[in-house]
DNA sequence: AAATATTGTGACCAGATGGTTACAAATTTA
DNA sequence: TAAATTTGTAACCATCTGGTCACAATATTT
């Protein structure tokens, strides 16, 4: 057997990778990870201090929502990015598997070993819908529909539809995107 | 020991339902309910056919959704019917855990075990639901605005904000309720 | 009262979990 | 070249999982 630290750090941080995206939350734990990457698992506690520390290099990383902070260097912004943003960030939402496994662990737990992880996601996450603070129902019901758009996302892995809508239609989600669309405008014109 | 299997089958069957409510889909196993009853695991196998029948069990008495029945015998609604229903909808969402848990578990996995459980819990929304069933944008940001609801019930159990959001403060429910009113009103009027 | 059926228990199984330990092999340092 | 250090493996631990089994205790039927 060859030694090389590097490496071998990387086909751990891979196996995980690849296990939350494949299996979800529920999938990654010591054991599935070191058999994933072909590797003993005491190298994952030598090398990272176990699953805590794979999950706090993960979230320094930072590869959740990556694509969305085009925005960051902005103070303020109009409705007509909040649009642009808001079709963005639908966009990767549906695309990026990664992202919505981890939207899908916070729904499930927070305990010391995904605490970091939250702790940097969610401040992620603020930076992005930062754009819009006043405390308008404008706020209020822009804010349901995207949390709607998270659970419609996370639901249709598992089921397709959602009373009559079809979550596995292209279709469905455009006109989602639609409806956010729209209600900015409406709610813009009051 | 005294004999009575009805006793100890009403043991089991609330022992599961406990350890819904308190621990969530996660804690939900054999082993588990089992113990929180205080009796033999066979006895889960051999009166209910293990945890699928128990699952089974759960859904044909349908206590999910229970208090929104009340328009089971509606065929058409009119937008007070709706603002109305909405409002009792949201209440219920807060209030029954076990839904919650039920809901939180949609987003984890759909096997053998739950297949039946989901069937029948999701016919039970679709019937609420029905109401609004023409194909506008009002419906399609309704049904976004309630699943956002619905995510942020979910998310609220174990993260205390949602971007500047205090998940925790009765204040912000009634915010969201106030928007969902609005909403349906605003689409309305157009 | 005796035979039979039902109800309940605890032991046992194979396989998984997270975590630790002792040791071998390869690489660096001296 | 020899010694020290780093890298990697595999066995082992206690504990959990779902599932089955033989057996004892209690009811019920004959």
């Amino acid at each position: 057997m060859k030694k090389n630290r590097a490496a071998t750090e990387k086909k751990i941080y891979n196996a995980f990778l690849s296990i939350l995206k494949e299996k979800g939350p529920q999938g990654v734990g010591i054991n599935a990870i070191a058999k994933e990457a072909g590797v003993s698992k005491e190298l994952i506690y030598r090398y990272f201090g176990g699953l805590k520390g794979l999950l706090l290099q993960y979230a320094q990383k930072g590869d959740f929502f990556k694509s969305l902070l085009v925005l960051d260097n902005k103070q303020q912004s109009s409705v007509e990015d909040l649009k642009q943003f808001t079709k963005e960030g639908t966009k990767e939402l549906r695309e990026n598997k990664l992202t919505q496994e981890i939207l899908r662990w916070q729904l499930l737990e927070n305990n010391s070993e995904t605490k970091e992880l939250f702790k940097y996601t969610n401040s992620q996450i603020s930076k992005i819908f930062a754009v819009n603070d006043k405390d308008t129902s404008l706020n209020h019901a822009f804010q349901l529909m995207i949390g709607g758009y998270v659970y419609f996302i996370l639901l249709s892995k598992f089921h397709k539809k959602f009373i009559n809508t079809d979550l596995s239609k292209e279709e469905t989600w455009d006109n989602f995107d639609t409806a956010l669309e729209k209600t900015i405008e409406i709610f813009n014109k009051q």
